[in-house]
DNA sequence: CGGAAGATCCTCT
DNA sequence: GAGGATCTTCCGG
């Protein structure tokens, strides 16, 4: 069923403790359960705490609390007054958010929850993949390795698109997004300016 | 205390 | 491709 060893205790401290850039390539491939429904992560943007896009930018607060927690630990923020978005939090203030999964497990419930069946647009964009996993603040600030989430090591990608993050005014021109190549499960497609890594 | 911004999505044209 | 929905948080006055 699920394939791969799950990311537990100090190898997920191990995993999430290094650069954001790193973690966000590194997740590409893994798989992203909450409860019994998940998929296979194909996009990513890193933020850091030094980057005037990222929440950490103008230190703690109320909010982005969670951003400042363990490595390993889930940020889960509300935006726009109706989504929410899930990052993975790296080292203090650094994090990684998920932006598009290929749907694997639990696809009825995803359809369910997100009022339609087209497989493709199921997760592919931040707001998306939080309603069709079911993630709101109840779930903020809990490490991957505690139920109900889980993380599971996958097979790196063939080939990774590098280009800027979506979405942001601040540091817009950064190369922090990452995405599967040829996948067809991402928010958007990459402009052709951006790189490919074998 | 008010206001504006915001790591988005959907429905049109 | 443009615009509206919708609301919490934070900063400035």
């Amino acid at each position: 069923m699920i394939g791969g060893p799950a990311l537990a205790g100090d190898a997920l401290t191990a995993f999430f403790a290094r650069d954001a850039e790193e973690v966000a390539r590194s997740l590409l491939g893994c798989r992203f359960m909450v409860g019994m429904v998940g998929g296979l992560i194909v996009e990513t943007e890193a933020y850091f705490p030094d980057d005037a896009a990222s929440h950490s930018f103008r230190g703690p607060s109320k909010r982005n609390a969670a951003m400042f927690g363990e490595p390993g630990n889930v940020y889960v923020y509300h935006i726009y007054g109706m989504h929410w978005c899930v990052n993975f939090v790296c080292r203090p203030g650094s994090a990684v958010l998920i932006r598009a999964l290929e749907p694997e497990q639990g696809i009825a419930e995803m359809a369910e929850r997100r009022k339609l069946d087209a497989l493709p647009a199921l997760c592919s964009g931040p707001g998306k993949l939080c309603q069709a996993l079911g993630i709101d603040l109840t779930l903020n600030d809990r490490k991957l390795d505690c139920p109900p989430y889980a993380l599971f090591k996958g097979a790196a990608p063939v080939a990774t698109m590098v280009g800027p993050r979506i979405g942001i005014t601040k540091n817009a021109d950064a190369p922090m997004r990452f995405g599967v190549a040829g996948s067809r499960y991402l928010s958007k497609p990459f402009p052709k300016t951006s790189v490919s890594i074998p």
